[in-house]
RNA sequence: GGGCCGUUAACUCAGCCGGUAGAGUAUCUGCCUUUUAAGCAGAGAGUCGCAGGUUCGAUCCCUGCACGGCCCA
């Protein structure tokens, strides 16, 4: 320890002032860090219980008030100090007096510091300027602070750091905090509205040894005790479907999905996704619930249907626009029926868009690479897509009509996918041939096709009800409600490669 | 993986044509009992991301690397 501290630069300036004070006060015997004092009352509920008071209303009662928190603004007069103390729930000026807190006292408040965390008693006033203010009867440090705060005006604007060291994000960056509170209740709501609707949250493996219900490349990793190679889960798909096997006919899951690409605004490794099965239903019935859901969401954060996102105004009122996958081809990416139907014009028409094609690629990848491209970034309004392609649906059920389309549709709202669902496969033949399929895709080295999962086709040799199941990424839907451009600013630690080894 | 941009005091940022660095906030000292980004006077604070190269001399030019951002694949 010590060695390592002679070939350290030396500590800032600020830091070094710092452990002064603290030295200074342990000294007159003040404790740095006591659990002591107990709060009555949050900021706000003291603000919102005098907010009517006028200055002179207040000066009759005196009612004795205590309160902690952090402090975040310190305007010193000399015999007189002006603080400001944030908790959890607001601001609040505190005013702390010599004359009040004696001589001795006074002089260990002027040790005290901006990000200190302090316990605070007294009655309330209000300044010339008619601020409420706690009058400091008695003010006791709960906790010494040993680093200074980012500057008061400008915060933290430095994006890595607000991203690595989120807490000082939080405490001095309101938005920050509003977002993930936001975040919160969005996800609160959800599970509200999906148990109103008689659906049961569950939770299944993260663990997998074959992860399932997604195309996606897994994290690996490995339990010692049984030796054994496990998957951190691409989706808890498989497993919610069996669910629907063993009786359960209304399931859902809100928890982290990990796949392992590459990062972007778009894209963290860990992610959040809420995953339904309804059994009984197809997937028109999911349409209208995804429509009641989130226009409900839309109504309770903020009494609109109507929210903005990134300069566009995006009308969640139901209902919303429905197009098959090869409609939005044609009416949206402005193509012919002989541009992507037919395989080798497809082909082509991908790699002029700077897309590159694999030898003997099926042909419903390539309409997917063509409907990215073309039709995805344009659903700005809420757009149901449906009627995917079988080839890059292996877990939906095919159409009644025509196989080479499944029931299933994605959700798009500005440009991004929200949403997919589908009826789902319940045939165990027809579930086998797709896993075979993937089989081989997985051979001629596509990684990120389907694993066989056996006894996922066990399952459905039981029998799985006819039912509808869906995914809703609940980072972009947070990132839309929250009008955020990058999901790393609606998830607390997003990941970030480590920092630098500072030797 | 590729392209572009960024990295200077604790924070937010300047730094021109290459001549060893500035401001505001914060900190420290002094004055100050109603401030609101308090004020006034003074002071201290820097491995200019890291490593090389060019040069008499590099924060500045060149190369590589690290981390981050945006765009693309």
């Amino acid at each position: 320890m010590n060695k390592q501290k002679q070939n350290e630069p030396s500590e800032s300036q600020i830091i070094q002032h710092r452990r002064q004070k603290a030295r200074l006060l342990t000294e007159n015997q003040v404790p740095l860090f006591p659990n002591s004092f107990r709060k009555k009352f949050d900021i706000s509920y003291i603000i919102a219980e005098n907010s009517e008071l006028s200055a002179k209303e207040l000066e009759n009662p005196g009612k004795i008030y205590s309160a902690a928190g952090r402090i975040m603004a310190l305007r010193s007069f000399g015999k007189v100090t002006f603080i400001q103390i944030q908790d959890h729930t607001d601001r609040i000026q505190v005013f702390v007096q010599r004359d009040i807190l004696g001589q001795d006292n006074y002089q260990i408040f002027k040790k005290f510091d901006i990000g200190d965390i302090v316990g605070v008693e007294g009655d309330l006033f209000r300044t010339k300027t008619g601020e409420l203010t706690i009058n400091a009867g008695k003010i006791t440090l709960l906790s010494k602070s040993m680093r200074p705060l980012p500057e008061k005006y400008h915060g933290l604007k430095d994006v890595e750091t607000r991203y690595r060291q989120r807490y000082i994000d939080l405490l001095v960056n309101p938005r920050a905090k509003e977002i993930f509170v936001a975040r919160t209740m969005i996800v609160k709501h959800l599970r509200d509205f999906l148990d109103h609707q008689g659906f049961m949250e569950v939770e299944t493996p993260m663990m997998q040894s074959i992860p399932g219900g997604a195309t996606a490349r897994p994290f690996q990793t490995h339990h010692n005790a049984l030796d054994m190679k496990l998957y951190l889960r691409i989706a808890p798909e498989l497993y919610l479907k069996r669910l629907l096997v063993g009786g359960f006919e209304k399931v859902y899951e809100i928890n982290r999905n990990f796949r392992n690409e590459g990062i972007s605004t778009q894209h963290n490794p860990e992610f959040t996704m809420l995953e339904f099965y309804w059994a009984y239903v197809d997937f028109n019935e999911l349409m209208s619930l995804t429509e009641e859901m989130l226009s409900a969401l839309a109504l309770k954060m903020f009494d609109s249907t109507r929210i903005i996102y990134q300069q566009n105004t995006i009308d969640l009122t139901p209902p919303w626009t429905r197009l098959s996958f090869y409609q939005s081809l044609e009416t949206i990416g402005g193509l012919k029926k002989e541009d992507y139907q037919n395989p080798e014009n497809a082909g082509l028409l991908v790699k002029k868009l700077g897309e590159n094609v694999q030898t003997g690629e099926k042909l419903g990848k390539m309409q997917a690479k063509l409907f990215d491209i073309l039709v995805e970034p344009k659903l700005i309004q809420p757009h149901f897509i449906y009627h995917y392609p079988t080839d890059i649906s292996p877990l939906s059920r095919k159409n009644d009509d025509d196989p080479t389309i499944t029931d299933r549709f994605e959700l798009f709202i500005a440009g991004r996918e929200m949403a997919n669902a589908f009826s789902e496969l319940n045939d165990p033949w027809d579930q086998k041939e797709r896993f075979e399929d993937q089989t081989r895709e997985k051979d001629a080295g596509d990684d990120e096709a389907h694993f066989m999962d056996e006894d996922y086709l066990r399952a459905l040799e039981y029998g799985m009800p006819p039912a509808g199941g869906e995914g809703i990424g609940v980072d972009r839907l947070v990132m839309l409600f929250t009008d955020s451009a990058s999901i790393r600013e609606v998830i607390l630690f997003p990941l970030l490669r480590p920092e630098a080894a500072s030797s």
